[in-house]
DNA sequence: TCCTACAATGGACAATGTCTAAGTCAAGCA
DNA sequence: TGCTTGACTTAGACATTGTCCATTGTAGGA
């Protein structure tokens, strides 16, 4: 997380007491969290930061690849730390939770060609469901 | 698509106007249409049905496993009337067009148990991701 | 230390989705 | 065919998530 904020301060970023509380909420092994949730503890730690600049700067750690964008609920985007590993995603359909998941092959050399519909192919994106051991005990 | 009507009033659904032409608009091979494109349409053809009635429609068609929510976008939800047949998608970075898919292998099988946390995996989505022949001549 | 471009603020606005109370109607039944 | 009833529909308020903009603040270089 130190190694984030000198990489993005090397690449030119200014830093600002905001934009480095929201770098240091972002940390983390399966951590992916909501803009809100970001914000929410953001706040606890700087209370005066404001919602539209959790967005922004959200959006532009994403636009520099230093986080992910992920869609597995289907109500707010959620953000991943892990953006330099390439990983997929296990949800629990009850609860929600999510853990980063590494399958094995490829998915990319399963789409064959006349499948394609003449689109150039460059990523995929997986995402396992299923219950997690608290909700199946529950 | 008649068929759906049917099959919906074998499962003892209450036909009504507004349903009716919920089901009509969501007929077809590739057809991912946002909550609000479907109501567009519908008031196109029944002028007085009401947002919330097609919220209501598209949610029970839903449950009844007769249509499956996609989250290509991330912005709204869209609707997939092809729930009969499992499939993927492939999705335009830059237009949003959407096609339906049918991959080689099974991703489920790729994924190892240590890699399931303990979670009952029962489903696996996967969206391919590229450019549409039309986005790549632009 | 001072300047200036870039960042943060907060509040309005937009898009999507949910809820509720009241009115309406499909379908079964006499 | 004409009731009856409970399920369906409606309009609009409300909630959540996200975006925009004009103003104010400040990091970092000269």
């Amino acid at each position: 997380m130190s190694d984030l904020l000198e990489r993005l301060r090397g690449r030119g970023w200014r830093m600002t007491a905001q934009r480095r509380v929201v770098a240091e909420v972002l940390d983390g092994e399966h951590v992916h969290l909501t803009a809100d949730e970001v914000h929410a503890r953001a706040v606890a730690k700087l209370p005066e930061i404001s919602r539209a600049t959790v967005y922004n700067t959200l959006g532009e750690l994403v636009s520099l690849g230093e986080v992910l964008e992920v869609a597995t609920d289907k109500r707010a985007k959620r953000y991943d730390p892990n953006a330099h590993q390439p990983h997929h995603h296990l949800v629990c359909a009850r609860c929600g939770a999510i853990r980063d998941v590494h399958p094995t092959g490829n998915p990319l050399a399963d789409l064959p060609d006349s499948e394609r519909f003449g689109f150039t192919v460059s990523d995929v994106e997986v995402t396992y469901r299923g219950t997690c051991p608290n909700c199946a005990s529950a």
